[in-house]
DNA sequence: GCAAAAGTGTTCAGCTTACACCCATGG
DNA sequence: CCATGGGTGTAAGCTGAACACTTTTGC
């Protein structure tokens, strides 16, 4: 910005990287893709790529997920940005990380593309992952928790439509603890961010489900 | 990062742009400089410049913050990354911002270089600013009064000693609503972040005031 | 009628808020 | 002795945590 600041080589790399999180068999779980090429040959990474010249870096990530997972419209925030010179072998890479909540009925099995991908549980991801991407991850997963705090954004990994036992099924698998269930009616209750439907389902034994739907009022936004 | 998604430019500018705040005269300010060329020629703008080759990001924004202010060791913590592509008219520039906290003690008048150089009540900036400058200033204040919510960060814009008066008007002056004695003394008391020293202070008129110094953990940090 | 999951209220403790007076000093 | 800012306690309301039983369905 400064002209007088400015470095002998002023160029950069920049890409985005995205910790993809989605909700299976009751585990958060994050997408990652196995590298094919050096450096990191075979070991696991978050999927990312390039930031285009005319792109915003919401644009990126938004394009990067969809390239990898096929899906629009989730929940996509920046996270942090990551510039440490020794991140990449290579050379010098800044990536900006963001991370995103796809519910699993949209998620596919795996990345959509030729490349090998999976889901891992957040919890054990086959360490260590490529570059510094053990500390993005954890990054996301603090940031992901912390937000489940003062918002009930869990919503954001369930279909549109969804039981309060689904939702606190999800708030429990990210916090890794259980909660109880008074409590947490209650709090989504004065959030005032759900609205009952008129169908509830039967998901085989006991008693039907009420189902509830929400807001969502924008995709992805500045924190 | 994933090698199938390059592009056929990835070269990027990348710039660190800093929302320095102090207090003054129990008022919020934040440093900007005029800038002397185009564009925005003439428009006020926090300062920034680029990414060394080889420093990371936050060793670049501490430099930035030295070179600008001549102080080190302060408050610094990274904001959020702004890459719009239109936001630089000369093409495409990323920047990463980062805001700090400097005391008005250690804070010069104005900027130590050649610029045009000065303080400016946060809340009345010289609007427009440049380039998307106003929104990174509005980030800043926005991610500042949350913090104050659950830290007594104000201690970073106060000197090593300070009264808990002091460090009530720093709250207020970011606030901008005045708090509860009584009140404020209690929670910065429960945070356990104080230790009284034994000297007290008589600041002109009335009762003399106990100093207190407090524990910063480390400088520059994640959130 | 029993197994399985859904749904619901109350009590207690801790925290936040509101609020008013006395204290130590300088001039 | 008065003006100035420093310093303190208490009661009320609210919020978060703990806790157990009834309801509706499928089999």
């Amino acid at each position: 910005m400064n002209p007088r600041s400015r470095s002998s080589s002023d160029q950069e790399r920049v890409t985005v990287d995205i910790v993809i999180f989605t909700i299976r068999d009751t585990e958060l779980q994050v997408l990652l893709v196995r590298r094919g090429i050096p450096p990191f040959e075979g070991s696991w990474a978050i999927p990312g790529g390039f930031v285009l010249p005319n792109e915003s870096l919401d644009d990126a990530a938004r394009r990067e997920l969809h390239e990898e997972t096929g899906v629009e419209d989730v929940f996509l925030e920046q996270l942090y940005t990551f510039g440490d010179p020794e991140r990449d072998p290579r050379g010098r890479v800044i990536t900006v990380a963001y991370y995103a909540l796809v519910s699993p009925d949209r998620a596919p099995l795996a990345g959509s593309d030729a490349a090998e991908a999976r889901w891992w549980p957040a919890a054990h991801t086959p360490a260590p992952l490529a570059f510094d991407h053990d500390a993005i991850v954890a990054t996301a997963l603090e940031r992901l928790r912390g937000k489940l705090t003062y918002t009930a954004i869990g919503f954001e990994l369930l279909p549109k439509k969804f039981t309060l036992s689904q939702l606190q099924r999800v708030h429990e698998a990210i916090l890794g603890e259980p909660l109880d269930k008074r409590n947490f009616r209650k709090r989504v209750d004065a959030l005032g961010v759900v609205r009952p439907l008129k169908e509830s389902v039967n998901p085989g034994a006991g008693r039907p489900a009420q189902l509830f739907s929400f807001r969502r009022s924008k995709t992805s936004e500045r924190e």
